[in-house]
DNA sequence: AAAAGCAGGATTGTATACAATTATCTGGGA
DNA sequence: TCCCAGATAATTGTATACAATCCTGCTTTT
């Protein structure tokens, strides 16, 4: 698959931010070094490059000679994200429409023809990752490395929230029918149509979790380790 | 001062990640951990951590059992950045105007009075370290940790843009002009008026730099080392 | 009894040792 | 001459050793 021969630094890193993000540890909670070394059968220098690694992104606090605590994506981080998204994602796709290439068009095309395969069978698993990576494809087409590694973070950071949106009866197929049009528009090289449909996908993205309630995703975080 | 009490890899950090920005090193130069360590007097293993960090930011590229590779910014990326900027920034400092706490209104306040004070003695020095820490608190009176964290790192790396930038006559005075616009505005609780006025300053900034050519700013970088 | 001080253990910070991988150089063969 | 092993050197990857710092609990002192 796609996990396989990094250096342990970058797997042990991966797996903690994933960790992190998915809620597995509680908010400023103490990673320890030779716990989480042992816990991954690793030495601690990998761990500890990770956990630099993290603090630099936010997700962990280090307090030096005292130890890493985690910080994570809070509620109001995840309204802050949609926020910046809502100003950078339209922005990047109107720049896509402007010139994306042939390759990354073909690219969203066979995403959105294998997503709108397993819609019909319901595979929910493999939609969020589809809808991953549209939006991924999307943030490369912009054609700023410095645009797409901000979006790629904050999408990532909004994993959980995504989940919760996609269970909910009928976005999924709302949602991908916004992808459609956004993909279409950025087809078309029609920029501001292309902003317009980010910016509705977004919208709606948002007031779906809105009615959810932000709490009930980053809220109840249980501990549990394993 | 501030640069004291940080652990190794923090500092070691810095220096590269200055010394990058600065456009000390070649694009592609190869970074050797060895060579560093023995440079900064220090073992391998902080200096494997700054480089993994750096990585993250995406300032080296790093091929595993190969090296890390000085990435830098480009002047492709200084522009894109600015446009980023010209999304954000504005919106933190709308978001400011509504939530700055009298504390932070007070910080911009004497920095402004300090800035004001030097423009008459053409201390250049000072005023490119007050012109970020202008910013700094701006971006923190945002109350967005996440846009934030973001600004900070653009602006960081548009420091060599900046200096430039400064160095036209005329163009400090008018700098610091705008920034008081915008001090104003937020201090009115203007919203409007202050997403306006951090536009303006933006705009003028690139106006600035274009003038002056992108590529006389990350064009001509040598090595030199020391 | 409360507070200061002092072991002892635990954890992080840094350096070094060893393993694995890659690059370089050399010599032999076609 | 060109090309391809094979050995050697150099560099990175990981683990471990040692040093420094911090926390804990007890003792001592007031």
């Amino acid at each position: 698959m796609s996990e396989a021969n990094y250096l342990l630094g970058q797997k042990v890193f991966q797996i903690i931010r994933e960790d992190i993000i998915a809620g597995k540890y509680q908010r400023k909670e103490e990673l320890r070094e030779i716990a989480i070394g042992d816990e991954l059968q690793v030495s601690r220098t990998p761990v500890r490059e990770a956990l630099r690694q993290l603090e630099l992104e936010g997700l962990v606090t280090i307090v030096p000679n005292r130890g890493a605590y985690v910080e994570g994506i809070s509620c109001q981080d995840m309204q802050d994200i949609f926020e910046i998204r809502l100003l950078m994602e339209g922005f990047c796709a109107g720049k896509a429409a402007e010139s994306a290439a042939a390759e990354q068009l073909e690219a969203l095309e066979e995403i959105m023809v294998l997503t709108e395969y397993h819609i019909k069978n319901e595979h929910t698993r493999q939609l969020i990752g589809l809808d991953s990576k549209f939006h991924e494809i999307l943030y490369e087409a912009g054609g700023s490395r410095i645009l797409e590694h901000a979006l790629k973070n904050y999408h990532y950071y909004l994993k959980r929230a995504r989940r919760f949106s996609l269970l909910v009866p009928g976005r999924a197929v709302e949602s991908i029918r916004e992808h459609r049009q956004i993909l279409e528009a950025i087809k078309a090289r029609d920029k501001k149509k292309a902003e317009d449909a980010v910016n509705q996908h977004l919208i709606h993205t948002i007031k779906n979790i809105d009615a959810y309630g932000w709490e009930n995703i980053t809220g109840g975080q249980k501990n549990g380790k394993n």
